[in-house]
DNA sequence: TGTATTATACTGACCGGTCAAAATAAATTG
DNA sequence: CAATTTATTTTGACCGGTCAGTATAATACA
């Protein structure tokens, strides 16, 4: 019973987020959430307490995601060169697969100024690339393979280099860039962790 | 007679504008553009074609006015490292004075997967980016501070960097870590061109 | 006076949320 | 186990409200 709610309500998110893909944040109708999700139109209301409400849920989940995905790839590397190269790899993963992902992060991001809960999420999120960042860092200089005066700042600087490259990327959508932008990425950090063979 | 319907064209921009800093881009409408440019509700109509008209007109206005500054900013200076600061000092200039171009800016990007009309814009304004970039690298090469092996990829970095760490610092939204992100993403961007002394 | 500009009222489309009724599932009972 | 009652879930029509765009009236101005 409860569990069957749950089901219900992940096929209404992946819903959200399929029609957000297709028509961009702002413009998802409650409709539309129906349509996709082949129910009608009062179910989103019954299993939420409104529409904002299916969007914070769906921010939730999406960042939780990426997270844990690029965590997962990261932990199955023993060097830091191969947690790095892991890391860029997931975040680049391919074209079609995150693309839709990171156009909805970047919708949600550009509504964080106006919703705490939002705020909330994507701190979150961040203080979980931080701690990624942190990880490869440790691991790097166990290695003595970088030279980091600062950990954290360079944990911080890893991240905005992979939305830096990750946004410029989106906005050019030509699926050629995707490697060129993977490796410029990849090769940037190695520059600011001052990489030595 | 075609001047004093410029001056109404601006206006109306700037009204544009200050509606979608304080209300984000999406939920502006037509009356909040005329009361803040304390006119009528079909004041813009007449000297736009249309809503989206406006903001089109908008973005490339936002993204001109952003290079012109950056650009002006490191022309005044000599040196390699000097253009280099100026550049960042303008990108982060201050938390009141930046933070809300870039926030329209960032509710743009998020629109530029709907629409052709940004996506070119963006385009011609992250050539322009681009040019900084490499007129500041191409000076340090001379200068023999930067170590760079490809202009075009360290100058698309350099952006990359700039834009990530503006939209972390924005999103964090905390006006004690301007100062940090400013210093920290110089200092990656030194990394990135492998400055020496 | 006539043209350009601005103000105001209006229209039709659309949307979020509600709700009563229908459908379905679960529980109870004889 | 079948009949009946009760609880849960789903439906879609509907309402109040908003908005973009239009039409028209009023005003300024040359």
């Amino acid at each position: 019973m409860a569990k069957k709610a749950e089901q219900r309500r992940k096929q209404i998110l992946k819903a959200a987020f399929q029609a957000a893909t297709e028509k961009g944040y702002e413009s998802v109708t409650l409709q539309d959430i129906a349509d996709y999700a082949d129910v009608s139109k009062g179910v989103t209301n019954y299993y939420f307490k409104n529409k904002s409400d299916v969007f914070t849920q769906l921010f939730e989940w999406i960042t939780t995601r990426i997270y844990e995905k690029e965590a997962a790839s990261i932990s199955e590397q023993e060097t830091a060169i191969g947690k790095l190269e892991a890391y860029i790899n997931r975040v680049f993963i391919s074209p079609e697969e995150n693309k839709n992902f990171y156009r909805v992060y970047l919708d949600f991001l550009s509504q964080v100024k106006n919703n705490d809960s939002y705020k909330e999420i994507n701190q979150k999120f961040y203080e979980n690339c931080w701690s990624i960042g942190r990880e490869i860092i440790h691991q790097g200089l166990e290695e003595e393979i970088f030279e980091v005066g600062d950990v954290e700042q360079a944990a911080i600087s890893i991240r905005c280099m992979i939305d830096g490259s990750l946004i410029q990327w989106l906005m050019r959508d030509d699926a050629q860039l995707h490697d060129y932008y993977r490796t410029t990425c990849f090769e940037s950090i190695l520059k600011i962790l001052q990489y030595k063979k």
